[in-house]
RNA sequence: UGGGGCGUCGCCAAGCGGUAAGGCAUCGGAUUUUGAUUCCGACAUUCCCAGGUUCGAUCCCUGGCGCCCCAGCCA
């Protein structure tokens, strides 16, 4: 069962409910436009949960589309790993997958049809001429020398730039809009570049490339799309976009809105710096289970559904807004609180012996695999006299309100028995090694026959039966809530302990079967899973998803 | 003081002229063989500020203030 939530009433859904109720789209065509440059981040999902989460809730279709027009910067890789990304948060995109690519020819023809109307011209300026030329902020710009060029010449010229004639960098060809106007994106933008560089969907066959704006709107025209959602640094380009449509004989009218991209606290989302800790393996590749990238979300145990519930959760707006960090790791906790079978593993391990328990002698105790889901089942549990427990759970100087193994108190071991400590050894320097208990033989599966109350419960394995394994502990990559913000380095942010390592940890042996998609509890600790790539049979990985509230420790 | 946006609780966010939903966080308290879960309760007389319109304004108007985006042959 999931805990998916309808997403809440945003300015999207109303228009696209709007839109369908005046008729004037009888059904809706949303599209997923990712550039294949590298791998989607959970801010990638809010935006497929977003376009995918209306097609579904008002009976249209969503399209997936690799916006593929810059080579230089693009690869099959990413492409790769996008669908399967798609694939894993739960969406289908079914027939409809495409490319800006595919659309090259038609670009072209339209660049041409541009250039016939006067409306393009090849320009021979440099960029740091162009930008010169541009103005600023305040100032007009400056009408290029080559602007009026003859219709005649432009086209040969444009044609001799897709015939590869010239170098990249040498011309390229710019709409002719208005060089004074106060949106800089309509000064006479940049229409097509010269690339001289193999293109991951379409090989060799151009060396010529449109430039986003002129891709972007005349593709979700061609497909129909009737809501072009993109985020807010867009917006000055939608008078641009609408320029194209208006310009060219476009077969629909597509419309672009635009929304507040996530941040989330804690960690860092552009492309570039998630590049630099990939590339200066800072992290150990795209799929780090500390990053945010979904092949990394999904590796460190997150489910889809969890980042679904999430991306519902967090809403749609267009203010600049930072999710905290709590929101997404609450979203996994309510996933798996419901789900995820229970355990018993001990991570810093502490021998305990119980003196008075038989010398070679095993019990079996029944175990519930989930305190609030009978239907998870039982599963058996061995005792002996020689048992592992952990070592925050032993105080010898407890600090006040501490409630678990302490000497001379009573703790429960869970499901099994009640025990009093009454002694411990200690090595050289002074540090317990050894803690030495009795155990009460009338509490039997853990309670009192006289019915006393016992406050601490505390998990334990069999020294006997523990299966060893590695627990990987998972915590924020930075230690800064917004390690982004400017004037100091992301890098100088970066949390120390956001990985630590334990090998030697010692699990219930149920856990040597375990399903590497199952996520499992950890009682007391948090919610785990089998790490997919570096787990072997005998050689177990866990990874932490997320640790369980603890009250007890804020204090 | 070029243009375009945004401003409702610590963080998100509903609300669209009729008297401030919800989630996360926080703080109590109950139940608990996970200091988990669950459960109850508290948490914006107020919606960036100031005027105005109105019987009535977070929602309309005017004027401020604050923050974000745009000067790539990136997307």
């Amino acid at each position: 069962m999931s805990t998916e939530t309808i997403p809440s009433s945003n300015f999207l859904r109303t228009i696209v409910e709007d839109d369908l109720k005046s008729g004037k789209h009888a059904s809706i065509v949303t599209r997923f436009p990712p550039e294949p440059n590298g791998y989607l981040h959970i801010g990638h999902a809010k935006s497929i949960c977003l376009n995918f989460g209306l097609a579904r809730d008002f009976g249209g279709r969503c399209h997936l589309r690799f916006d593929d027009t810059n080579p230089a910067k693009e690869e099959q890789e990413y492409i790769e790993s996008i669908k399967e990304s798609v694939r894993w948060l739960g969406f289908d995109w079914g027939q409809n997958l495409y490319h800006a690519s595919d659309y090259f020819e038609q670009l072209y023809q339209w660049a041409e049809y541009l250039i016939l109307q006067e409306k393009a011209y090849v320009e021979d300026l440099t960029a740091a001429e162009m930008r010169a030329y541009r103005g600023t902020l305040t100032e007009p710009g400056i009408e290029s020398p080559y602007r009026s060029r003859s219709t005649d010449e432009n086209l040969a010229l444009f044609r001799r730039m897709k015939s590869g004639e010239f170098p990249d960098g040498a011309r390229v060809l710019r709409a002719k809009i208005d060089m004074s106007s106060p949106n800089l994106s309509l000064r006479d933008p940049v229409l097509y570049r010269i690339i001289h560089a193999p293109h991951p969907h379409v090989g060799n066959s151009w060396c010529i490339y449109p430039m986003y704006d002129f891709a972007h709107g005349q593709s979700d025209a061609i497909e129909g799309i009737t809501h072009s959602i993109c985020t807010l640094e867009f917006e000055s380009h939608r008078p641009l976009y609408e320029w194209f449509l208006d310009t060219l004989p476009v077969p629909a009218r597509p419309r672009q809105y635009e929304f507040a991209r996530l941040n989330l606290t804690y960690t860092v989302m552009s492309k570039r710096k998630l590049h630099e800790l990939v590339s200066q393996k800072i992290v150990n590749g795209w799929d780090d289970p500390r990053l945010p990238t979904l092949m990394g979300l999904r590796r460190r145990g997150f489910t889809p559904e969890s980042i679904r519930t999430f991306c519902d959760r967090i809403g749609v707006g267009r203010s600049d807004s930072w999710i905290e960090m709590s929101v997404l790791e609450e979203c996994v906790r309510e996933d798996l609180n419901e789900r995820a079978p229970r355990a018993l593993a001990v991570l810093r391990p502490l021998k305990v012996i119980v003196d008075n328990y038989p010398e070679g002698q095993v019990e079996e105790f029944e175990a519930a695999n989930h305190p609030q889901n009978p239907e998870l089942g039982n599963r058996t549990i061995n005792f002996s006299r020689e048992i592992f427990i952990e070592q925050d759970d032993f105080s010898e100087n407890p600090p006040k309100g501490f409630f678990r193994m302490t000497p001379g108190n009573e703790v429960r071991l869970r499901y099994a028995y009640i025990v009093r400590c009454t002694g411990v050894v200690k090595d050289e320097a002074g540090a317990v090694v050894e803690v030495h208990c009795e155990y009460d033989p009338a509490s039997r599966g853990g309670s009192a026959a006289d019915g006393r109350k016992i406050k601490g419960t505390i998990h334990w394995v069999s020294a006997q039966y523990a299966v060893d394994a590695e627990v990987r502990l998972f915590d924020r990559l930075f230690s800064d809530p917004n390690p982004d913000r400017g004037e100091i380095d992301y890098k100088q942010f970066l949390n120390p302990l956001s990985i630590e390592v334990l090998s030697g940890c010692k699990l219930e042996p149920n856990l040597r079967d375990l399903d590497p998609e199952t996520r499992v509890q950890f009682e007391r600790q948090g919610y785990f899973r089998l790490d997919p790539q570096d787990s072997v049979i005998d050689q177990l990985v866990f990874n932490r998803v997320v640790t369980l509230k603890d009250t007890w420790s804020k204090k």
